[in-house]
RNA sequence: GGGCGGUUAGCUCAGUUGGGAGAGCAUCUCGUUUACACCGAGAGGGUCGGGGGUUCGAGCCCCUCACCGCCCA
């Protein structure tokens, strides 16, 4: 015998260890078999499963089982990613916490030794967590993207893109993250609104000149005017005023067009350096924000930068590699004076004389830049150059205004991002984006839902150039070698570029690149390219990609930017985009809100069967899916339904015998619960096709539990239990193998649960896993279908009809039931049996003949049904006045349902503009109220008789 | 500021060419009849955010407003 409930601490690893060790996980080496492939989309070798993670992957596994079943020779390739500044930042830690050197210390190659030795150890866990879930992934086939293989393809990649102009090197703004001293990508950078400062201070006008200002509201009327010496400028960084190059007005702006060209004063620095920078137009500055004039730094802002560019103003770099004031270069005096000449006139120097140029005051050298923030402006302010407001004492205060204001942080290191003009190389997005936006326009790639190609075109179509440089040392250093005069020799391998050199000594690059690079081409670099493998050949494109939409930038732009431009060929036919996981409340999980769902003890608790069934079964195409342990619950308490299911059909003895064919069954209640579950099978099918998993999973569920259990098997223990043995054998396998194909249909959802089912249940050839997808063709039934319906319904009636009259439960009443027509008169006689096993009733069958009032005389209130009439006897006369009061309810209700039908169809606009076949239904259903509200009123003028 | 999405039962959410408002959970009542109390039977509960429009007919299409969320500046 079973047990009473499944026990998936004791099955799971055991029966995952079965599946893998039977080679299950590998794609069927048929090259008549569909070919059906997905990669995973490759988390940090750092990463630990979380959620989100779960959700994904049992969306995978759950095409993956499903497409496996169906016959496909299914690849799902695994592996992960080397996480740049994640792991690295992992291992320095470390290092720091066993109290050893340093990276720096250390140096480059025993550091990265020290990484692969973390690898080793400790890298991947969550490839093992994965395993928790069920995800059959083929092992076998596991990459990691600095693998020898995947490196190799990084190269050529590189070189080739080198080659064609799409990739360079250049000095740019990037975004610099000072903790890990590195650039890093936009796409790292997150934007937070926090509590900030604007600062209003003078520049005071070359000469002492002064112009007059004039303020006018938007009627044109004139609120200000005065004399000024100065331009007011308003700035959240005052620290960055050290390399402003200029100020801008808008050209349309009246109130500084008298001073368009002139120079003004910055306000800081030692009284007998001060800067001087001209007054420029641009169409950047906002006239209706602050004051209406911007400082332009072009090095340390990327709206300045732009701005600069245009106007060929010089960018002065500030801050060092950590983000404090530069110390390094010749003296203030010098360097302020070399920047004064440009700014007066002279020829703008080369890039690298510019960065050459240290505008920091020797007073600010070397302080952090939020120090040096705070000294300028003190300075400035005890210089009076601050515009001053009064305060509520009416104390002339310098102008200080408290604001939100929008600051970048980097995503793993949480400091303030400093825009920073360094050497970076470049890929040009732009281009490479050109294929990939057409590649989604003509359909050869769809998402799903189709909505997110909006996001995915905005993003691509004002890409911009994709820096790919990382000043890290963990991961592939940048094929580019330099010889002493800085040229530069790009190459797969150093001895290439030796002999691009001439035999020159040559230095390589100290950069790597952005794992990103290496990400993006996952799907076909895992399959082995650039070697000319039976894999690319199979399984590229992959079918489809299964994603968050927080990731459509990082994987999905850049596979398929890589992979139409190498394999000329999109990396997926299908993304499905799927929701993010909140908890209860909807709150974005996070460790420090404390409310994050470890998938690992969900599925120590419920098991990993309940958790993967909750996520599909709420993979709506919507926005998000709120997680809660409630909901877990409810799906585990599924799983042991079906448990005991099975449980009871091995009481019973059913089992399929060999040569069972379906569509030889006899029986209704057989004929029936084949019916239901082949329109189930079609409505799964119908769910997984279309990346409709909620639909599929609850199409699932409610066969399982309000089809096959609440009613299969209940119709059935009379057949099971009683005498006739031919109706018993056609029952028992029926039964059977209507479980076993409920077990598959559960298979891509439930994998353990109804792998143990599958294996207690009866002697197999093969697992689960690897069995056949349903195929239930030519078992609808619509005559058993409305029969058992009408039984159903039936049965269900006399429950209410029993409970709404309060009748006690232990009590067993006489019901009878009135066929109105021969089919039902033959119905209720065959199955009276079981309608008083289900209703606790005892019960007869009336022949049309017999009185109605006969009845009522004996003591039986009657109810008007579907195609019958129930009659049940009461057991006290007082109860016909509950009975009265219900019938009536009832009347109300269908007489509100009438006039509305009524009036429906005595629209003649209706009746002429509507489908004929809606017309018609509507009558049919007025025809089926009226005629039910006939049988009331006459059943409720009989009672009111008594 | 630009873009996207949401607002349906107490809660979480489905609702795919416009034609009978649904599920799960929660609540209430009843029940231990040998598959299952991680169960069974029954019930209550919604002006589908507000307003306007198109239509014979709108949860669904259009306009507008409000609120909430996300992404990008």
């Amino acid at each position: 015998m079973m047990d009473k409930t499944f026990n998936p601490q004791d099955a799971e690893t055991r029966i995952y260890e079965a599946w893998e060790a039977s080679g299950a996980f590998q794609p069927v080496d048929d090259d008549n078999a569909e070919a059906f492939s997905i990669v995973i989309p490759p988390p940090n070798v750092t990463g630990r499963l979380h959620i989100g993670h779960a959700l994904n992957n049992t969306l995978q596994d759950v095409l993956v089982r499903y497409k496996r079943m169906l016959g496909c020779s299914v690849l799902w390739q695994p592996g992960t990613d080397h996480a740049g500044i994640a792991t690295q930042m992992v291992v320095e830690r470390q290092l720091a916490e066993e109290g050893q050197m340093s990276r720096r210390d250390m140096g480059r190659e025993a550091f990265i030794e020290r990484v692969w030795e973390w690898k080793a150890e400790s890298g991947g866990q969550i490839m093992t967590q994965l395993r928790r879930l069920g995800a059959s992934c083929d092992w076998s086939r596991e990459r990691f993207t600095l693998d020898e293989g995947l490196s190799k393809a990084v190269m050529k990649v590189f070189v080739q893109l080198y080659k064609e102009g799409l990739i360079y090197r250049g000095k740019r703004l990037v975004n610099w993250d000072p903790k890990f001293e590195t650039a890093i990508s936009d796409l790292e950078v997150e934007n937070l609104e926090v509590d900030g400062f604007m600062w209003h201070f003078k520049y005071p006008l070359a000469g002492g000149r002064t112009y007059t200002y004039v303020e006018k509201d938007e009627d044109g009327n004139v609120v200000l005017e005065e004399e000024r010496d100065y331009i007011s400028i308003a700035t959240t960084r005052p620290e960055t005023m050290l390399g402003d190059g200029a100020v801008a007005v808008h050209p349309d702006d009246e109130r500084y067009a008298p001073i368009v060209g002139a120079l003004c004063e910055i306000p800081v620095g030692p009284k007998e350096q001060r800067r001087l920078i001209p007054i420029i137009t641009d169409e950047y500055p906002d006239m209706n924000f602050g004051s209406g004039a911007v400082k332009i730094t072009g090095a340390h802002d990327f709206n300045d930068y732009e701005v600069a560019k245009r106007n060929n103003i010089p960018l002065y770099r500030l801050m060092d590699v950590q983000a404090a004031m530069r110390a390094d270069g010749p003296s203030y005096a010098e360097c302020a004076a070399q920047a004064q000449a440009i700014a007066k006139g002279a020829d703008l120097p080369s890039e690298a004389e510019v960065d050459a140029i240290n505008l920091v005051p020797e007073d600010y050298r070397g302080l952090d830049r939020f120090e040096a923030r705070k000294k300028i402006v003190a300075a400035i302010s005890e210089e009076g150059l601050a515009v001053m407001t009064e305060d509520e004492q009416g104390n002339a205060i310098p102008l200080v205004e408290k604001k939100k204001i929008q600051q970048p942080f980097g995503d793993r290191s949480g400091v303030v991002i400093e825009p920073m003009l360094t050497d970076q190389w470049f890929a040009d997005a732009a281009t490479l984006a050109k294929d990939a936006i057409a590649a989604v326009e003509d359909g050869r790639t769809t998402f799903h839902p189709k909505t997110w190609e909006k996001t995915y075109f905005e993003w691509m179509r004002n890409i911009q150039p994709w820096c790919v440089s990382r000043q890290l040392w963990w991961g592939h250093r940048i094929p580019a070698w330099y010889d002493a005069d800085g040229n530069v020799y790009v190459a797969e391998s150093e001895d290439d570029a030796k002999a691009q050199a001439g035999g020159k000594a040559l230095t390589q690059d100290e950069d790597v690149l952005d794992t990103w690079f290496s990400s993006a081409l996952w799907p076909f670099s895992t399959l082995g390219w650039p070697d000319d493998t039976k894999e690319v050949k199979r399984f590229y494109p992959t079918s489809v990609l299964i994603t968050a939409f927080d990731i459509i930038f990082f994987w999905v732009a850049r596979m398929m930017m890589q992979g139409l431009h190498f394999m000329d060929e999109i990396p997926f036919k299908d993304v499905y985009i799927h929701a993010l996981v909140r908890d209860e409340k909807g709150q974005k999980m996070s460790k420090s809100k404390g409310n994050v769902i470890d998938p690992l003890e969900i599925v120590e608790e419920y098991g990993a069967d309940a958790l993967r069934f909750t996520l599909a079964a709420q993979a709506g195409q919507g926005r998000d899916i709120r997680m809660s342990k409630e909901r877990v619950e409810g799906y585990r308490n599924f799983g042991t339904k079906l448990w005991n299911a099975a449980r009871f059909c091995e009481m019973n003895e059913c089992v399929t015998p060999a040569d069972f064919d379906p569509k030889s069954v006899t029986r209704t209640v057989n004929q029936w619960i084949l019916s239901e579950a082949a329109s189930t099978v079609k409505a799964i099918n119908a769910g997984l096709d279309g990346y409709r998993f909620n639909d599929a999973a609850a199409a699932a569920y409610r066969f399982v539990w309000n089809v096959f259990c609440d009613w299969h098997l209940e119709l059935a223990k009379p057949l099971l239990q009683g005498e006739d043995e031919a109706a018993k054998a056609e029952t028992r396998a029926t039964t059977a193998y209507v479980l076993d194909q409920a077990l598959k249909m559960l298979h891509p959802f439930m994998p353990f649960v109804t792998e143990e089912l599958w294996s207690q249940t009866g002697q197999r050839d093969t697992q689960l896993i690897t069995a056949s997808w349903p195929v239930l063709e030519g078992l609808d039934n619509a005559e058993a279908t409305a029969e058992i319906g009408w039984l159903i319904d039936l049965i269900t009636d006399i429950r209410r009809l029993r409970s709404e009259l309060g009748l006690e439960p232990k009590d067993r009443y006489m019901v009878n039931v009135l066929g109105h027509d021969d089919v039902t008169s033959s119905w209720a006689q065959n199955y009276r049996a079981i309608i008083c096993r289900l209703t606790g009733t005892h019960m007869s069958v009336l022949h049309p003949a017999q009185e109605l009032s006969e009845m009522a005389e004996g003591g039986s209130a009657e109810f008007p049904a579907s195609r019958c009439t129930i009659f049940i006897q009461l057991p006290s006369k007082e109860l016909f006045e509950s009975v009265k009061s219900s019938l009536q309810t009832k009347l109300k209700k269908l007489d509100g349902e009438i006039m509305r039908l009524e009036k429906k169809l005595g629209n003649e606009k209706f009746v002429a503009n509507a489908p004929a076949e809606v017309v018609a239904e509507q009558r049919e259903k007025l025809e089926d109220y009226a005629s039910q509200k006939t049988k009331m009123g006459e059943a409720l003028e009989r009672l009111q008789g008594m």
